[in-house]
RNA sequence: GCCUCUAUAGCUCAGUGGUAGAGUACAAGUUUCGUAAACUUGGGGUCCCGGGUUCAAUCCCCGGUAGAGGCUCCA
């Protein structure tokens, strides 16, 4: 649909003859006159729905208030446009838009459908009083997929054959981690609640060190007007792994493919002085990225995830300490997650193969390059190099990680970014009084949520740290005449441990498959009551993959199971 | 997105041109056992979806969808 729309004096128009078969009847063919009005020329177009008509009108009355017009007068143009909606169409819509704009109020006149018409009118001139505009509907996919029949949900099948047994999507399946449904869509991944307690764990986990070592947290919306991808130069990069926009009122938002630009616009907020900085902000901030469908791959390769994403703006002079403080941070995290075989991959730009790839400045490209591989040096940590593997605005550190087929991927990832504070206009005074622009460090060091769990879980086969289990404690009965003293005890237990995850099986069947069950599903601690512990007020603690010990005191083990989840060992 | 392969019970898989089975899980009953699989019985399937060939299709053919491997791309 295309408009265009005058601030007019007054209008006349007069319609002579059919300009088309199909034209409306008239009983009125007198030449008629509005003044003090808004005209607006339109003409409809193929394809034009109901969300096109919407906007249509909310341009209209947005218009129609900035002028403070209130009368309107609808005035099918066809020459606006190669691509005309059938006539039917047009004055049906014609039609709808005028009933539409007169229940808002607004004094409606629609010139004649189909006739060629004399007219005269005179346009205010006003910055306002011209404007045009253009409404289509989001390209329809070439190769449009028939819609599939409303019914039973269709799995997703596993095909167990050619994966490893800790393949992450075998692990997910079989721990209740995670699920992919086909009715939600590919690589749009279920959290299952096992899989959420974990994620869950690993947010809090980052939230404390990294509010310990001075980030600031933030939280920002899921979409975003593009205006500030076309500024931070993401759009050509980009376009293609992001979701095609939504239209609201005539403008552009898509769903956020990256955190950055949010976070840049609070640093602009906040930061004024070269004392504010280094300034480190910090978000588990879901994403959205369209892959390409053949390689969405379990909780690897997936379309939306959340990033265990900060930024640091800081200065060139800072730059060097707060990437070793980064790299600092890998370890400390890693250690504590269980992750353990890892290295460091130096991604650096390729100006003489591929200079297109990268922009900005060669000088500040080999500034921010060399501080990072001094930085390197400082942390002690061995890397390799590998030349084109950097990001459009600077260099980074990968950190590298093989999947269970032993195929290298990349985890996590921290980048320095000497480009995008120009483009968005981001400074702080510095000593001298003068503006500056800040350096940015885009890190993640977990990557993102759903890929981390996945490696977790393949380095791990599954056997989390005490602090990450799902369930941390499970307590089984001996035999049917011990099930009320095992209820006493999980009761015991959850009051002394309210924040401990504690479940029961009192299943009627053997210990030995209630066991087996728990140490398939990698429960760390397995209790048994039987008569015995009854008698005695003691424990059977199983730990995990190791034979029980008889006759614990319940004090002794709740003190150590505090101690491992309070410290995370 | 492209090339190759795959899709049968909640899960893991057999099987057949004449509409289906096993193990496991689930439910009921029996059993009450000292640390990785007790016993019996039962319910449960539009054999991924759409079309074609055929007297007859879960099986053969075509198309689609999803998954796996590879390419490419990425956290």
């Amino acid at each position: 649909m295309r408009l265009i729309t005058l601030h007019c004096d007054y209008i006349k128009f007069k319609p002579l003859k059919k300009a088309l078969a199909k034209a409306e009847d008239l009983k009125d063919k007198e030449q008629k006159e509005v003044k003090d009005c808004l005209v607006v020329l339109t003409a409809v177009e193929q394809g034009d729905n109901d969300s096109i008509l919407k906007q249509y009108l909310a341009a209209v009355k947005k218009t129609a208030e900035e002028v403070k017009a209130r009368k309107i007068v609808l005035y099918p143009y066809a020459h606006l446009s190669s691509m005309l909606a059938p006539p039917d169409t047009a004055l049906e819509w014609m039609v709808s838009a005028q009933h539409t704009l007169q229940k808002e109020g607004y004094e409606v006149t629609r010139a004649p459908f189909g006739y060629y018409k004399e007219f005269e009118l005179k346009c205010k001139g006003h910055p306002l009083s011209e404007l045009s505009k253009e409404f289509r509907v989001a390209e329809a996919t070439p190769n449009a997929k028939p819609a599939m029949k409303p019914g039973k949900e269709k799995k997703i099948i596993l095909d167990r054959r050619n994966l490893k047994p800790n393949d992450h999507r075998i692990l997910g399946e079989d721990l209740g981690i995670f699920y992919l449904s086909d009715e939600i869509g590919p690589g749009l991944p279920l959290w299952l609640p096992n899989g959420e307690t974990i994620r869950h764990e690993l947010i809090e986990f980052m939230r404390e060190v990294e509010e310990k070592h001075g980030y600031k947290y933030v939280s920002t919306p899921h979409i975003t007007k593009g205006t500030i991808y076309e500024k931070t130069g993401h759009l050509p990069y980009y376009a293609e792994s992001m979701y095609p926009p939504i239209q609201i009122e005539g403008v552009n938002y898509y769903l956020k493919p990256m955190n950055c630009p949010h976070h840049h616009m609070i640093f602009n907020k906040i930061v004024k002085s070269y004392r504010d900085l280094p300034l480190r902000l910090a978000e588990p901030g879901m994403t959205y990225r369209q892959e390409l469908s053949g390689v969405t791959y379990g909780l690897i390769r997936v379309r939306a995830f959340t990033q265990n994403d900060s930024h640091i703006y800081c200065t060139p002079v800072q730059l060097k300490e707060e990437f070793l403080k980064v790299i600092n941070l890998f370890e400390e995290v890693y250690k504590k997650v269980g992750i353990k075989d890892y290295w460091f991959r130096l991604s650096l730009p390729d100006f003489a193969g591929k200079p297109d790839k990268f922009t900005g400045d060669p000088k500040e490209w080999m500034h921010a390059c060399d501080e990072i591989r001094k930085a390197m040096s400082a942390s002690g940590k061995k890397f390799t190099e590998e030349v084109g593997e950097a990001a459009f605005y600077g260099p980074k550190i990968d950190v590298q990680i093989k999947n269970s087929q032993g195929k290298e991927e990349t985890i996590a990832t921290s980048q320095v970014d000497i480009v995008i504070p120009k483009r968005l206009e981001m400074h702080y005074i510095d000593e001298k009084g003068e503006k500056q622009y800040p350096i940015i460090i885009h890190r993640a060091i977990l990557g993102s949520f759903e890929r981390f769990v996945a490696y977790l879980l393949e380095q791990t086969s599954g056997v989390l740290p005490v602090w990450l289990s799902p369930v941390q404690v499970r307590i089984i009965n001996f035999t049917d005449r011990n099930v009320k003293a095992a209820e006493k005890v999980a009761e015991h237990l959850r009051k002394e441990l309210p924040k401990t995850r504690i479940d029961t099986d009192f299943r009627n069947t053997t210990v030995s498959d209630k066991v087996r069950d728990a140490e398939v599903q990698k429960v760390p601690y397995i209790i048994v009551i039987g008569d015995k512990e009854e008698e005695k007020g003691t424990l059977a603690v199983r730990s995990r993959g190791k034979k029980p010990e008889f006759g614990i005191k319940p004090t002794e083990f709740i003190k150590e199971l505090q101690r491992k989840i309070e410290l995370r060992e």
